[in-house]
DNA sequence: TGCCATAGTATACAAAAAGATACCTACAGG
DNA sequence: CCTGTAGGTATCTTTTTGTATACTATGGCA
């Protein structure tokens, strides 16, 4: 890939089943615990639910605050580097938003029901 | 993930491990037949060229031109609709590049070897 | 007659990502 | 002293992706 394709930096990023959905809950909610992402996001796991917190800090893109207590509280927010990430996933959103009204038009109706 | 959430849409059509790169190419040569994309991606296997150029299709993004001719030639173009994709590949593109430098800052020159 | 080329399939396999489940810690409340 | 809690790890299995290799069809050429 001649060297200056850097589309694949940005996809490793977001890639990753669940960091959409972590992604859009901590940006509109500011910060969260961690139990709060795994009420927010019932099927994830505590397991893919950590990894991909640990990538998203690895990326500054969050930050991860643990306060010295029992129970253990851990909360998450975007880091002002993450933020710089908006306008791109708000292309990604439109895009996606009208791909699937294309989809529509070339295939049908029947494609609706795939993220619902 | 509350109804309004489509950068995973957007994802999807481009994850795969090489259709940015495929993508690259197609948009910089306008029109590459089966082989020229072997030629140009010499690490891909024709499987895996073939499962991701039919994504591409299906989603509209690339055009397969068949001729009937032995021995077989096939062109792949870019759909004026997936051209539309341009403004989006190219903001993942400078995006990943100034990540890459943000990362070079804040974890030293180790990371650059990873995208080389 | 046998060989080459192109654009694939088919099959088998390996590796990576994701899921299920159990376990740990250390204090606070009863 | 037993139990519950929050935020995880550890381990194992399943699923999804990707790789390797072999095979096909058809016609032109030597």
């Amino acid at each position: 890939m001649p060297h200056e394709c850097k589309v694949e930096t940005a996809l490793d990023i977001l890639v990753g089943k669940w960091k959409p959905v972590i992604l859009f809950h901590i940006f509109q909610e500011e910060v969260l615990r961690f139990s709060e992402l795994q009420r927010l996001i019932p099927d994830i796991t505590k397991k893919m639910l950590t990894t991909q917190l640990r990538e998203l800090e690895y990326h500054d893109i969050i930050n991860r605050k643990v306060y010295a207590q029992v129970p253990p509280k851990v909360e998450y927010s975007i880091t002002d580097y993450g933020k710089g990430l908006t306008p791109l996933l708000d292309s990604m959103h439109n895009w996606g938003l009208s791909h699937l009204e294309h989809l529509d038009q070339i295939y049908g109706e029947s494609k609706l029901e795939k993220n619902n």
